[in-house]
DNA sequence: TTGTAGGCGTTATCAT
DNA sequence: ATGATAACGCCTACAA
């Protein structure tokens, strides 16, 4: 079945059929109801590849992200996909790309999506655009969304992790706690991003607002953000300074619950001897006992923020690269 | 960049180019060798509507879901998409759809993956097509793959429910639990599937096998598999049979962690006075404490066979639908 | 070995 | 309001 077809049987050119189909020119009521049924009777769908060529473009965004299988991620998705289906339509416009962490991929997924133009806009999670793809990317006028990071001349939305690490010092600080160690991330590295260093900064700043006094020792840093760090990490911690009666992990809920297995080992009680907080919300969060205090992305909503952006940069709407701030929030349960 | 330019830059008709693209005809070393480092140099790539256009059919592998920010899915998903990769390429031949639970979106996508002819077989994966579906699929020759489910004249590819749940109750027979109870899903309704029924049938022969009696008093029916639900369970359990000393929770391992909980909360300990073991094996089964034993599916795997089935049922290198069966694994950690 | 011509299912221009 | 015709970028049967 094609639009022909369709004409055939509604005793039409199959002009007047895809004017009908697309919203455009003028169709006499009749027509319009006569071919509609048609249509509807033999359920029939115009060819999108077709589409695609003839136009010239996908009305499409893409998105692009290192793999699938990992909470953040997904959810980020979902955000995006909601927004993706208006009311009554259940087909979107949203396609997924996956670089598996492998450059090659990355590089051919980029440059296909830009020489096929597969999409209109492309909405980047934990990939990083190198300048000659941004080059190119500006001159066919695709417009670029960078989730969790932020660069010159590029639409860019992401957590304020300062923010979330200040409150979450504030909040141990608030609980009478005075020597409060901060497990983070490795500050440097270009790949890694300055999301470790933001969230130091806050850790610093809230210390500095309650007078207290930064001690480098109480910082320890981590690569992989993994559960045996976190359970290191408190020997390390502990090693330097005996009195720690708190803890921000900053790198993450996963590396959080390490600590609190150590804890268990070595008999410390939590929250009384050390409280704990960590950050991301990772559904185990609530399922460990005690809950864990932790800081919460809204990862949702940056999805559907992103999607939203990404629509509006391509038609226009938004035309100039702005930098949008998330605010994260502090979710208390029994670690603190 | 059209394969025109192509051919003209290289001083060849596009018929060359495109039969350089294709591997096909017979071509000489030389021009061959020209065209390569022309396309090479400016980047070339063959617009991906187009072909399908011309070839009526998109080399694609569709994979249907309910969603995707599910630590299962996801994984499958990153199985599939894994195998979707041969060495060296980068552009993966694989698409996905996200139905979000909504029937309408379901129907949709199906019929337009069809219509369209978006994809040379479909993976289905928690979503249920039906006769009239199935029906045109075949018309069309389009073959589906079921996952975790079975039904006639489609492939499908499912876990071994039965064995799953036999091997867990007989290892809490082993460690010498004589009340045990089980915990499932509903049994009898067709959204739900047979799973339920498959891991009491399980619970069931390894009672039988060790000459045990079969109580249906020890059996706990929970609806969504949370976590808040398990806590409930443990509570009606109880009330039942007051010396249940072994619960085998086939309602995933969230709802075992329910359990727990409130276990704890009962000054129940485990595995001393009771021991768990969960089903599905999720990141937070290692992280709780003690860490739950569980009967851990090969999700990946499954990605992975289900990928390599619809490729060779789209190549009629497999002609007859078959069912394939995975065996999960019991995963021994500390609840028992 | 290479190229010409026609076709795939759309959309768009411009008469009628 | 409607339709004839061309165009999009590709593939391929067949001719040279």
């Amino acid at each position: 079945m094609n639009i022909r077809d369709i004409a055939k049987l509604a005793g039409v050119s199959h002009t007047t059929v895809s004017k009908i189909l697309n919203n455009k020119g003028s169709i006499s009521k009749n027509t319009r109801k006569k071919v509609l049924s048609i249509i509807e009777k033999y359920n029939y769908y115009p060819n999108e590849s077709a589409r695609r060529v003839s136009l010239g473009r996908a009305e499409e965004i893409a998105f692009v992200s290192t793999r699938y299988a990992s909470n953040f991620i997904s959810t980020v998705i979902e955000g995006a996909e909601q927004k993706s289906y208006e009311p009554g339509k259940y087909f979107g416009k949203l396609s997924l790309y996956s670089t598996r962490g492998n450059e090659n991929a990355k590089k051919e997924i980029l440059i296909r999506i830009l020489r096929e133009r597969l999409a209109e806009a492309v909405i980047m999670l934990f990939v990083i655009p190198d300048k000659k793809i941004i080059r190119e990317y500006k001159k066919a006028d695709i417009p670029i969304i960078l989730l969790e990071g932020k660069m010159d001349g590029i639409y860019s939305i992401r957590v304020d992790n300062e923010k979330g690490a200040y409150d979450a010092v504030s909040y141990l600080l608030k609980n009478r706690r005075k020597k409060i160690g901060l497990i983070r991330g490795e500050i440097g590295y270009e790949e890694v991003g300055p999301t470790p260093f933001e969230r130091e900064k806050g850790y610093k700043k809230a210390l500095k607002d309650a007078e207290k006094e930064f001690n480098k020792k109480l910082i320890v840093e981590v690569r992989d953000y993994t559960f045996e760090e976190g359970k290191k990490s408190l020997d390390l911690l502990l090693k330097n300074e005996k009195k720690v009666d708190g803890i921000f992990c900053a790198a993450g809920d996963l590396c959080a619950m390490g600590i609190m297995e150590r804890a268990r080992e070595l008999k410390i009680k939590i929250p009384d001897d050390i409280a704990i907080i960590g950050f991301d919300d990772i559904k185990a969060a609530s399922l460990v006992h005690p809950p864990l205090t932790t800081v919460s992305q809204p990862v949702y909503e940056m999805g559907e923020k992103a999607f939203q952006l990404a629509v509006d940069a391509a038609e226009k709407r938004e035309k100039k690269p702005k930098d949008i701030v998330i605010e994260p929030k502090l979710i208390i349960r029994g670690t603190v």
